[in-house]
RNA sequence: AGGGGCGUAGCUCAGUGGCAGAGCAGCGGCCUUUUAAGCCGUUGGUCGUGGGUUCGACCCCCACCGCCCCUACCA
């Protein structure tokens, strides 16, 4: 079917039915390439003229013809090929009449291929001196404009093949997202973990509070959630007794979109047997050094405007967070203690509530934020959402959070000497949430109590039921062990000096357009 | 979901209450070492969509659609 810009695309078209007339096949099945135009440019790069002259390299490479520069019977052309660009130099006499019509025909983006030599032209770029050209594959519909590109972020998503073709910085981000993955594989692979893969279509959406997808499978009449979490499935895995298990996949979470979410994304769960969350601290510090030292050759990498050094890590305890972060406007900052004690958190928030509205009366303008919503709230929860409101995105320096409250956390093991903390810890690196982790756990009966507890209260993002088959499964012994989830866009984003996530997912979730098949 | 911003040629962008613009891409020429090639000529528009105000709207007003940013939910 035709597309936009339909003047273009058939005249296109034309040329592509004078290709064939001239006896070529405009969609060839294949080429053999000696070597890519990055690969070339690797090894001659640095050769002058006279090396080239006596060494006469020929080459048979390919790529996608990204500018074209015709000076009635020569022409000059840059192709790129894995990443790289490379140009050549087509003439009349070099290549014949027929060949030379054949260049002729060529337009942007249409991907040829093409053997010769090397040489350096007057400017001593490095050119190939073509002697057969071959079109490789017709495009019908032009490229972005070769000077500024693919700008506009709606068409650079909805048409990442485009903005992968014109913008070499995308290319470097995607590829950047690969060595992350290949490096944390090698991470846990070199420490005997083992990779595996859990169901994403599940009967119970469990593992983490969020809203799920659902979904349905015919042949057995059933609904199914889309995963929010692997953690319960990979826990069973201790039960079975692989002690060290991790996988990298996607979860699925039914909420918004922002700059730090898209509905699919990909985590990376691991765990660890014989362990406890100190365990996974100090494995998390080793963790992103190795990291930032493999990506980008420091501990210490720029994200913005800052540089966050991954060889320093504060820790920090969530009471100590809100501490710190208090608004000083607010009068003095509640202490740990203060936090801690029985309807603490309760009388911090209302005091902070209590100093918003008096902000609101006394500049008309905007207030500072929205007021705290804690009346059907917990000690817990109030303390969860203090951090959140005040501290969480002040948090810019690799910092671990530990001392999590119980009711926010009904996977994770009470602290020993105080029931209303667990032992778990989250990574926070600007501003972000990047990794969550915790002493798993492993009392079946604590477990389905705190299960039950949950599924009482309700809500949009809590299971309806219980899931029976974990508890059964703890109920054959886990070993004691510690997890964690680390969201690998996020990490990217860090990596790649990325600020949306959108720039580090391919296909980010966009509303379908009302003419896309248009 | 709430607030703010943006939407003009295939792409990057100007523009004004009174004939819709440029560069690149395209098309026709000239050109056998150019590189944002150059020179001459030229095609291309439902100005996001639908209403309204006006003698007249791309411009002002309203609604809707899409994207971006902030806030909320969330990782």
């Amino acid at each position: 079917m035709p597309f936009e810009p339909l003047d273009q695309y058939l005249q296109r078209k034309k040329k592509l039915a004078e290709v064939k007339a001239l006896g070529d096949d405009p969609y060839p099945h294949k080429f053999e390439q000696t070597s890519t135009p990055a690969q070339i440019v690797a090894a001659h790069g640095q050769s002058d003229a006279a090396t080239l002259e006596s060494q006469r390299v020929n080459v048979h490479t390919a790529g996608r013809l990204l500018t074209l520069r015709l000076h009635g019977r020569a022409g000059f052309a840059h192709i790129r090929g894995d990443g790289a660009r490379l140009q050549i130099y087509v003439k009349f006499d070099a290549v014949g009449e027929r060949a030379f019509h054949l260049f002729q025909l060529l337009d942007l983006g249409d991907i040829v291929g093409i053997s010769g030599h090397l040489f350096r032209t007057k400017t001593n770029e490095l050119t190939v001196w073509v002697d057969a050209l071959k079109l490789l594959s017709k495009a019908l519909l032009p490229l972005p404009e070769k000077w500024h590109g693919l700008a506009d972020v709606e068409l650079r998503h909805r048409q990442r093949y485009l903005d992968l073709i014109v913008n070499s910085r995308v290319r470097q981000t995607f590829l950047r997202r690969a060595e992350i993955l290949r490096g944390l594989r090698a991470f846990f692979d070199a420490r005997g973990y083992v990779e595996v893969e859990t169901p994403m279509m599940q009967t119970i959406a469990g593992g983490a509070t969020a809203r799920p997808f659902i979904t349905r499978h015919n042949t057995f009449d059933l609904d199914l959630y889309l995963r929010i979490a692997p953690e319960l499935y990979l826990k069973r895995l201790l039960v079975g007794g692989f002690d060290r298990v991790y996988e990298i996949n996607r979860n699925f979470r039914n909420e918004g979109v922002s700059s730090e979410h898209n509905p699919e994304f990909t985590m990376l769960e691991f765990y660890q047997a014989y362990s406890d969350y100190r365990d996974l601290m100090t494995l998390t510090e080793e963790l992103f050094a190795s990291l930032a030292q493999r990506i980008c050759g420091s501990a210490q990498i720029t994200f913005g405007d800052v540089r966050l050094d991954f060889s320093c890590w504060q820790r920090l305890s969530m009471r100590e967070a809100i501490t710190q972060h208090w608004p000083v406007q607010a009068g003095p900052a509640p202490d740990t203690a203060h936090l801690a004690a029985l309807g603490g958190p309760r009388a911090v928030a209302t005091r902070y509530n209590q100093w918003l509205q008096n902000e609101a009366v006394r500049s008309s303008a905007a207030s500072r934020g929205p007021l705290l919503e804690v009346s059907s709230m917990s000690d817990g929860e109030i303390t969860g959402l203090l951090f959140e409101t005040l501290a969480e995105h002040k948090l810019i320096q690799p910092t671990l959070l530990y001392d999590f409250p119980t009711d926010i956390s009904p996977l994770a093991k009470c602290r020993p000497d105080d029931r209303s903390l667990v032992e778990r810890f989250e990574v926070f690196v600007a501003g972000m949430e990047l990794g969550n982790a915790f002493s798993e756990l492993n009392d079946p009966e604590e477990q389905e109590r705190r299960f039950r507890q949950q599924v009482a209260r309700g809500g949009e993002e809590v299971p309806r039921e219980v899931d029976l088959d974990y508890i059964r499964a703890l109920s054959h012994g886990m070993p004691p062990a510690a997890g964690m989830g680390i969201g690998i866009d996020r990490l990217t984003m860090l990596f790649t000096d990325s600020h949306s996530i959108r720039e580090v997912i391919l296909f980010p979730l966009l509303r379908p357009q009302p003419d896309a098949n248009q």
